[in-house]
DNA sequence: TGAACGGCTTGATCCAGATCAAGTCAGCAC
DNA sequence: GTGCTGACTTGATCTGGATCAAGCCGTTCA
């Protein structure tokens, strides 16, 4: 099987470890390119790796060169600065990969070192891969390293459309954008509707998202919600009223 | 050989194209991940074309579906939105590969259809595929996929660390950062030092790139300048008299 | 039941960098 | 030379969103 039971990253839900081909993402993380039966090489160099909610899984510094899958819960991708500045630089849902933050060149070395790190804002389960074994087992399917590079081509994209995000949209933009993104992230997660969700995120952590303050996404929450384009019910709980409207307002 | 002499594209230097062996990039470009003999189903596939300064090479739309890679110049990859607010994502230097942005999945869809283009800054030549050439010879060599790939993923680690420049560096940070990145580049290009280089762009594009003004770029170069940490040879050319201060001012 | 706390909202003021408005300076045509 | 043009610099003012400062409101725990 796939790990150690044992191990301080032993599953909490029966004896046996889950195998890979029973995992709740199976059909939409980077699994998908591998048959039931090539499958079991993945199984056995994974481990998996819970984080209670505010918990860092890090990748700065040399040791860790692992690749992870989330299988489970919502992390943050963060990059960090050394006088304390942090920026998000990415959401991570259940099916989402990471392990270009840490990639490395060839020569085993990576060039631009800065340090980023994962934190669980609900509790998170990860499937861990370390590095090593991982680049053999992309040498050995080749459909696996297709999908991969396929979905890092669309990361990259959705990275550069944040830096337009970044550099131009005005507060209110970028205030719709998160939510117009987030309601189409869970619509595909839970295959409901997009009308109504729960923010996965806290005010604190949107405002570090869009780079803006808390102060101002509150603000800019209430004047979608005054100009009756959104419902709030409680903090978390948004009901998009008019979700045309939101995407024309979030620049679309 | 690789493309049609009398194209619109015909190299201008001799009769004959050059065939990819003695393209400039050769050993820089993506190409690297081939031996002499694959090159040539490279070779067959590829077109040259040259852009003027200012002219465009766009991706928006349906019906250009083309990787490139720049073989010479410097270019501009610039994400616009349809109320004309523009942002430069990249910069193109000799031997960086283009086709994230236009990136489709195996449906041969674009979820994300935000208008990219490249824009030439100076002169510049790509060498240019189309999508479904390019794909096919992905999956015959499995080393150009890999080498792909882990050129993407430094990319998305380059625009994930411009997202924190975006978000969180002041006007100072933005334009150290950009002058320390411009050196560092042409220094791998040119084989030469750091201490002195032309800059690739003109204020504006400057101003664009770390999404500042016009006026506050000049600012700051003039804040650098009486500093002592750069010196001005005329309006592009820098010389880095203390390189150490401007990596720290940086921010690194 | 109430008091302490954390997450959110709202109002008042401030400031980094935008915007507006002149310059300066080099190159180039005549 | 003189005037023109385009790229850059510099100064004065303005402003969107930050920062500072109270509240508010639901939850938890005694």
């Amino acid at each position: 099987m796939g790990h150690d039971k044992s191990s301080e990253y032993a599953l909490s839900f029966g004896d046996e470890p889950t195998p890979c081909s029973s995992c709740a993402v199976r059909n939409s993380s980077l699994c998908v390119a591998l048959s039931v039966d090539e499958l079991h090489d993945l199984n056995v160099i994974s481990h998996r790796k819970t984080l209670a909610p505010g918990q860092h899984h890090v990748f700065e510094g040399d040791q860790v060169r692992d690749f992870a899958n989330v299988t489970n819960g919502v992390a943050k991708l963060v990059r960090s600065s050394e006088d304390g500045r942090m920026q998000i630089v990415g959401l991570l849902f259940p099916s989402d990969f990471i392990g270009g933050a840490v990639w490395a060149d060839s020569d085993g070395h990576n060039k631009l070192s800065e340090p980023y790190s994962i934190e669980a804002v609900s509790e998170v389960e990860l499937c861990v891969f370390s590095r090593r074994e991982f680049h053999t087992l992309l040498r050995r399917y080749p459909s696996l390293e297709h999908t991969l590079l396929e979905r890092t081509m669309s990361e990259l994209q959705i990275a550069r459309d944040w830096m337009f995000l970044l550099g131009r949209k005005t507060a209110e933009e970028r205030v719709a954008t998160f939510l117009f993104h987030v309601s189409d992230r869970i619509q595909t997660l839970t295959c409901k509707g997009t009308q109504s969700f729960d923010l996965p995120l806290g005010r604190a952590d949107i405002a570090d998202y869009v780079e803006l303050t808390i102060e101002t996404v509150s603000r800019q929450i209430s004047k979608l919600r005054k100009a009756g384009v959104i419902e709030m019910q409680g903090n978390r709980h948004v009901v998009a009223i008019d979700r045309d409207r939101l995407g024309e307002l979030a620049g679309y």
